[in-house]
DNA sequence: TTGAAAGTGGGTTTTGAGCCCAATAAGATG
DNA sequence: CATCTTATTGGGCTCAAAACCCACTTTCAA
């Protein structure tokens, strides 16, 4: 058991980002479990909120415990932007401070990233090669959480970790910011 | 027991704030039982001040043992604000950090608040994930009070130990006034 | 070519949220 | 003090969605 749980209601909150990125801002947080497939359902507005005019989703590897999934459109626009400012900055010699963000995006672009698509009813297979990084066992539970511009599909354990890391920090922002 | 008498008076002062933002300031407290599906009926003129003219209204994790219910529009509002600092020290920052901030953000938005609707006779159920964060087990008693501009849901012993802790002096006219 | 393992689709069961009504308790009124 | 009215709570019913399960298809290797 995690403390979890097994069934969160979820919304999704319209926000206006006035950037480039899409509209909305995806929020939720839903408790799902891993069928012995490895499939994951996920909530449909979620779902559609990942998938671009294409049906193509694409998802990636966050950190260990966590996968992200991304509008393919939006993804492939955010790497060419990023691709293009590291290598004019790298070009310009700006670079001595940000090999660690060229390593990201490396690492993102090589092995990191992967199309999927999102199956019948908002169903969607976790590809080989993503299952260990999950850390999820055929039958376990993940949690589904709304990142704004992508969806998370965390590792329940992480997910209370990363919680308790960034929740104390994240309320004084909170408080500086919205208050 | 918690030391509370079965039933509180309470009472909702509707006072004018000559302000833009809501124009009634919420209060009162009230003693309410959760039941065992976890539902909790507000007072009537409560529930209508957390209620936008949508019908919606959210729900937020306050601290352990506390959640705080806000007209739905009044809450993005104040979002927006927060949207707009990000977005400017995201205009400041380096690309793949600014997009790890906003998805941090919109990460742990999503765990702290979300939707809810406010049924029929006043009656709101608490999502799960937000149960156990409240820390009332089913048909336990809940104290409803009004904050101003949010209505608080506190967990009576968590209610009391802050009436004890933060305001000693409005904790004896609390005793006086309910014992 | 065949068998095993993995991927896919869909029917069935179960759970829980929404809705409604009834019972009860509290407050108001005469 | 009796009665009436309203507010609160408990619970039954229904419907939708998630979990579970099974069958069919595809792939890959022996």
């Amino acid at each position: 058991m995690n403390g979890f749980p097994p069934k969160l209601v979820w919304s999704c909150l319209y926000l206006r980002l006035e950037m480039s990125a899409p509209e909305t801002f995806i929020q939720g947080e839903v408790k799902r479990a891993i069928d012995d497939r490895f499939r994951i359902t996920l909530p449909s507005e979620m779902a559609q909120a990942v998938t671009d005019e294409f049906g193509q989703t694409i998802i990636t590897k966050e950190r260990y415990g966590c996968l992200s999934l991304w509008q393919a459109d939006e993804w492939r626009a955010r790497l060419d932007r990023g691709v293009g400012v590291i290598r004019s900055k790298i070009e310009a010699g700006a670079m001595e401070q940000r090999w660690s963000d060229v390593q990201r995006m490396g690492r993102l672009l090589s092995t990191r990233s992967r199309e999927v698509q999102i199956a019948n009813r908002s169903r969607i297979l976790i590809p080989e090669g993503f299952r260990e990084f999950l850390d999820v066992s055929a039958g376990g539970d993940v949690m589904i959480v709304g990142a704004g511009i992508c969806i998370e599909i965390w590792n329940p354990t992480a997910w209370l970790e990363t919680l308790r890391e960034d929740m104390p920090e994240f309320g004084s922002m909170f408080k500086e910011l919205v208050v």
